[in-house]
Formats: C-alpha cells, structure tokens, sequence
DNA sequence: GCCAACGTTGGC
DNA sequence: GCCAACGTTGGC
C-alpha cells in the first residue's frame, strides 16, 4: 500500500491550562474537550498518526507557537464527553454513538524560542496561515508543508541567534 | 476590558 | 429553513 504523504496540523491550547511544557512533562497527553465539529472532523477522518502537529499557545503572554508534537493515536471517544463532573460533559454524546472524537498527541520539540504571535506576522511566508488571519478561531487546523517548514525554520534560526547571544 | 468573528440555539 | 439572540473564542 502506498504511503500517504504526511499532513501538518496545529492544535491551539491555552498555557494556563495546558502548556507545552505540560506535554513536555506528560510525554503524550489527549487532546481533550474539543466541543467543535470542524476540529473533531480533522481528528476522526484527517489526522493519522505520525502527523507533524504544531502547539500553539492562545490567551497567553505571549502569544506563541511554542514547539511541536505529532500525532499519536487513532481517533476514539473523547472520555470527557462523559463525565458528568468535568466542564465538557455533553449529555448529548453516548457511549455506544460518541458524539466528540479525539487523538492523541506526543510532545517531539519545545522551541528553545518560541515564535511570538507579532513576528509570525510579519512573515511574508506565512500571510496564508489559517492562524494568522483575523477572526480565526478554529482550534484545530491544518496546516501546509511550506508554512510547516518555514515555520522550523524560524525556530532554528531563533535558537541560533539566541546561542549567538548568550556567547558574546 | 473590549469587542469582532463566528458557532449554536431556539422561536417562528 | 430562516435568522435573531446569545455564548464563546481569542486577539488587541
């Protein structure tokens, strides 16, 4: 069987709640609490394991892509969906016909730099990137192989200055 | 804290 | 099936 050619991804998730460091910490986390049927789509029919996915921080200072990770699991039941004590019980979603689906999630890198919101802006590479545009609130996205490479470009040559800089 | 964008809900 | 009201996300 012809392999199919990796997609990249981009999960949104806010520090205070869940940080990249978290995941750094956890090795491998759920990607719980998605209540968006755009995004659980991706996750059910699109995200195959071993998927690049980039972390972005939200709601945060600063504002950041802040390493990446890769996908990790098939999709099955989000388990959250059925706690009738945790904040994303849906009673709509039953056991036997879940309504929200997950994947997990490996942590691969931090950025030893995180690239900050306003630089991801002015990168001309980067105009397209569903992240970037106004009003977009999709927490789960895709994202292209160029803006994908692009963007570990930057985080090399932000640790590279950095290095540079702790030397001198 | 404000508010634009946008998804969801519910009345009709 | 339409659409106004409402709630949430998330940048600024």
């Amino acid at each position: 069987m012809a392999a199919r050619a990796k997609r990249h991804w981009l999960v949104k998730t806010e520090p205070d709640v869940y940080s990249i460091d978290d995941l750094q910490r956890d090795g491998s986390t759920m990607w719980d609490g998605v209540r968006n049927y755009q995004a659980r789509n991706l996750m059910r029919d699109d995200m195959k394991v071993g998927d690049p996915v980039l972390v972005y921080h939200s709601n945060a200072k600063p504002m950041c892509i802040a390493g990446v990770a890769k996908v990790s699991s098939k999709p099955y039941a989000d388990p959250t969906a059925f706690d009738k004590k945790d904040k994303h019980f849906d009673p709509k979603s039953k056991k036997d016909d879940p309504t929200w689906i997950l994947i997990d999630i490996a942590h691969v890198q931090t950025f030893e730099v995180p690239l900050e919101r306003p630089d991801l802006m002015n990168e001309s590479k980067l105009d397209k990137m569903m992240l970037l545009q106004r009003g977009s609130r999709l927490s789960v996205q895709p994202v292209t192989k160029a803006e994908f490479d692009h963007v570990l470009k930057l985080a090399k040559a932000a640790a590279k200055t950095r290095a540079k800089e702790a030397k001198s």
